[in-house]
DNA sequence: ACAGTTTTTGAACTCGATTCAAAACTGTCC
DNA sequence: GGACAGTTTTGAATCGAGTTCAAAAACTGT
């Protein structure tokens, strides 16, 4: 009896295992070859194991790659957990989650073009509904430090407690935003095209518009470039000092090795 | 010599006919059946031609549907073309074009599905160059549209001529706004995961944001529902009056029947 | 009518995701 | 120890949709 639930446990570990194992060589081809570069046989025989098996883990290549973004969701959103208790003033510590979700960006390229990919509805479609919520739920800590920033302005007095607008409706907006100049940035001769460049440099000022608009103290003028800059190097800073990690995801499981 | 060139005239002719066939068929194919439904055989024949007909006018599936995207925003940037000459404010017109490419969203719920499937790297690397730069041309008037507004706005005063910022930058800050919130309204239970609901309120209301904290004459408070509610109204009249097409992109070929 | 050229055709090919029957393995009971 | 039932793994076979291309048809000018 005690024998067979060890058993079934360290079946269960290993299985665990197998998973991650999967979820970290298919992030590796996707970093090196790109989406189409990852495919179903190659990555099991990659890992060792028969096609079979790697279905055994994923429905179909989408949950695999909804597996994978689920992954570096949870690497992401670690990185806004200690943002809500940082020594700042509530809009600078907005400024930081912005800043965060840049660099995150700027370290895992390939990111933002995976995530992109998931919620087309061609590929969310194919995601078994546990790995939907999976993914979901990763992100949740992220809007968690939003809601729990834009609830202490409110609380103090920072932002003015606006009409038919809850927390995380006040939040959408710089989400949207972010979202929306992620896109624009990764859509391959876009912004070239309308010679448009450093999107984040502009991304970092509409978003000072955006609070200013929302009346979010201390207001800053966006259109004062060397005030901007010094902020976004306060806050940097800040972030540095309280060492939120800001290197790309492939390095964060080396202690596993 | 004469007769040459008016039968070649009438191939080229019969030709384009043939390819608007094609494209508007697989257009009515994706508005029914999603993206899934549209196969490059049953597409052919529907049209009762041969698969390799169908690929002498399009070097790959996602080629097709980057002209279906490209005659898409074709339509939906010639309801941008008259914005900048209403007889409204600059900041109102600025909101007509947003409230204009709402309606649009919302007239053609499957044009922003496509387009963000086909700037997915995956698929943007399977369209042709002509392709791709005829799908940025379609969009240029939109662009145009901003810019012209901007320029005038900068011109009259209502907006301060911002440093370090070409009109392209700061129209961007509205676009990728709109991008952001259009991406997040799709991407199926995500809103609703964070018990957001009306997203595209939200949007004129960030809007209106980032607007006045750019300082654009005539401020609006974005926290004042009733005032907000009625500049959407005020505008949204001007629109009709100036005979601004809100109908889907399926009717508007209805002449040519 | 005819030889050469262009266009159209659709069956065959390709390639990768997915399946599933057989093989290997596991723990149990006599 | 070995036969047995259940479970897991395997990888060759299947499937499906995009793409190709050799042959047929249509067209061209003489």
């Amino acid at each position: 009896m005690l024998r067979r639930m060890s058993t079934e446990d360290r079946r269960r570990r290993e299985r665990e295992a197998r998973e991650t194992l999967f979820i970290e060589r298919a992030h590796a081809r996707i970093r090196e070859d790109g989406l189409l570069g990852l495919q179903m046989s190659k990555l099991a025989a990659d890992c060792e194991y028969a096609t079979g098996t790697l279905y055994q883990h994923f429905e179909s290549r989408e949950d695999l790659l909804a597996a994978v973004a689920a992954r570096s969701t949870r690497a992401r959103a670690a990185r806004f957990h200690a943002i809500p208790g940082l020594e700042l003033g509530t809009r600078a510590r907005m400024l930081a989650i912005v800043l965060t979700d840049i660099d995150f960006a700027a370290g895992n390229p390939d990111y933002y073009r995976l995530m992109q990919y998931l919620v087309t509805e061609v590929v969310w479609a194919n995601v078994s509904a546990a790995r939907r919520t999976a993914l979901l739920e990763a992100a949740r800590p992220i809007s968690e430090a939003v809601r729990a920033v834009v609830a202490e302005a409110r609380a103090n007095g920072d932002l003015p407690p606006a009409r038919e607008m809850g927390e995380e409706e006040m939040g959408l907006g710089p989400w949207a935003l972010n979202v929306g100049m992620q896109s624009l940035a990764n859509a391959r001769g876009l912004l070239d095209a309308y010679d448009i460049h450093r999107p984040y440099d502009h991304l970092i000022r509409h978003f000072h518009a955006l609070l200013t608009g929302w009346r979010w103290e201390p207001r800053l003028d966006p259109d004062e470039p060397a005030v901007v800059r010094a902020e976004t190097a306060r806050v940097r800073a800040a972030l540095a000092a309280a060492g939120i990690d800001t290197r790309p995801v492939e390095r964060e499981g080396a202690a596993a090795d």
